[in-house]
DNA sequence: GTTGTGGGTGAAATCGATTTCGCCTATGCT
DNA sequence: AGCATAGGCGAAATCGATTTCACCCACAAC
């Protein structure tokens, strides 16, 4: 590989004049003509290793997700990831696992290899940013929130579970269950309230209780969570699933039983990206997740460029896709 | 961030004796406790930058895929971060967007940043590996194969392709069409090869060739090339999908038209994680995408750590999962 | 008593960029 | 003509680790 002397002397002239070339500062045509043909000849790429270690950072921005093999997350990356190229800046993806041990180890890499930035979906609310806070790298909470304060960017999760809900009403179901995310993850537990809200005026209270199911983000708690309703003396007519994953195990354990929609009405807040059934028969509360990894990678990109203004929140409204769903 | 002259200065040593202490040689146990002592109350973590730039080699490795959103490729990520993790090794996980210019990008930056390794789903068959080669750093090629001399884990594609097609056959279907990706990607070609072994004697050739389409390994390719296939003057009664996203498109299509399986059979080489379906309705060759990020990682971390033994290639059979589909 | 041997240690070189500082030259202004 | 200013450029410091080299000391062998 060559290095920046190597370069320096084959066009006669200082690294330093190298350097300046491929940063932009004065230097005159000749000499940045030679330095560009030296730089050609031996294919001279600097070496991001010294960069970094010179600069104290790195374009480089780490995006810490609790689980690559959820669509909504990889979606959410796709937007963090296009953003952040136009920048020139790489995103290193990492996978906490939801695991708040994983996600420090990547927070503390993120911080020992210079990188200029992060966006976290922290894993829980006692996620520490502590060091990386007072290292003065900029952090962006996607998702969901911590207690720092720092921009982030959340769904408007109340109103997307309260339009869920209003969907399956308005198409004539009356019991509505609702089957969420573990109790002490925020958004599991917002989406909930939205369902609570749009159904106290059909269900006393304690009814409500019986009909809501807290559970893992994953298809396996959306088919033990279907299950146990299904298993009620009284069971649902009708469910809303806290997240996409919830809402493919819910409609599994249905498509056994031959209770597809619209014999039990469904619908998802969050997409479902790879289903094989037809548009009309689940109500999909889009949540732009895209848009999310984009806005943060935005305001990610600002503050390192130095702005400091009070931290942001950006909430992104959840769109009901196909609502028109009717009772069997 | 406090750095191995302040530990040392606080340890009452010199930087270098630090430095053995974290990489553990030679010290005497006094001055061992006297640093970690130090290096505790200074919350010390070495630089991963200076390191770097040190060693010439950072305990990282780079996997470059083709399409962050496609569920197999997030499970073969899944299986190679699990390996790497366990050797102290972190993943930067990359999307070529099957673009071969975007691939070489990231190549660049894997060089530069002296990444130990790479871990590649080549985007095409003339992706160029020679820079990377040249120095040194040893690559493994996954799901696709390039033109050098390395190591490679592949699938079977055409055992996956012809078992795909024999479980519709043996369920009763004769005119079985095919449903597969760019014809210049390798594994879309076998896979449509193992199909038409499979199909020739009960078809002539010149048949076979109307109903084979090749298109995008997207969804979109599925959901286009089932409306040609159906729009035939002799349409299919069975189809294979070449990977996971065209069975999806080519489902929607068909669940749209009310032609559900067993209606029309389908088999899909890949697997349909997010599927709603009932798992009988539909033949799937699982291929197995997370031990093929596990051997890939495994080959690519010995290769690290030294080993030069001549270039291997390991081929993954796909496993058919549910064969008990009877023709309607 | 001398010579080896080997483990522990620190000084200094090194990795390859960026950046400060100061020198030199050319130009503009009075 | 004389002086100020600015732009171009190189020497050298710097980022924070690892690693070589040389040294010192203790102990063993002869």
């Amino acid at each position: 590989m060559a290095t920046i002397y190597d370069v320096a002397r084959l066009a006669g002239v200082s690294p330093a004049t190298v350097s300046r070339v491929f940063n932009g500062v004065g230097v005159s045509p000749q000499k940045t003509q030679a330095v560009r043909d030296a730089a050609d000849e031996l294919r001279y790429t600097p070496s991001r290793a010294a960069r970094t270690l010179r600069k104290q950072s790195a374009e480089v921005i780490a995006l810490i997700i609790p689980d690559i093999e959820n669509p909504y997350f990889t979606e959410l990356a796709r937007g963090v990831e296009d953003v952040a190229q136009r920048a020139g800046f790489s995103v290193v993806l990492c996978n906490s696992d939801s695991e708040t041990e994983k996600e420090a180890t990547y927070l503390e890499i993120a911080l020992s290899a210079n990188m200029a930035g992060v966006i976290v979906a922290p894993a829980s609310a006692d996620t520490d940013l502590g060091p990386t806070l007072a290292m003065g790298r900029p952090v962006v909470a996607v998702d969901r929130g911590t207690h720092d304060r720092i921009d982030r960017v959340v769904m408007a999760n109340l109103q997307a579970g309260r339009a869920a809900t209003e969907a399956l009403l308005a198409a004539g179901y009356r019991r509505v269950a609702c089957l969420t995310g573990p109790r002490e993850i925020e958004t599991a537990h917002e989406r909930a309230l939205g369902w609570r809200a749009a159904m106290a005026t059909h269900l006393p209270d304690a009814e409500l209780d019986s009909l809501l199911r807290y559970s893992t983000f994953r298809v396996g708690g959306g088919r033990d969570g279907m299950t146990e309703l299904l298993a009620l003396p009284e069971p649902p007519d009708a469910i809303v699933a806290g997240n996409n994953l919830l809402g493919v195990g819910a409609l599994q354990v249905l498509t056994e039983r031959g209770l597809t929609p619209p014999e039990v009405g469904v619908s998802v807040v969050g997409s479902l990206p790879f289903t094989t059934l037809s548009p009309q028969a689940v109500t999909i509360v889009r949540l732009p997740a895209r848009e999310m990894g984009v806005q943060a990678a935005e305001m990610l990109l600002e503050r390192i460029a130095g702005d400091d203004e009070p931290a942001r929140t950006v909430v992104l409204p959840g769109a009901v896709q196909a609502a028109t769903l009717l009772r069997a």
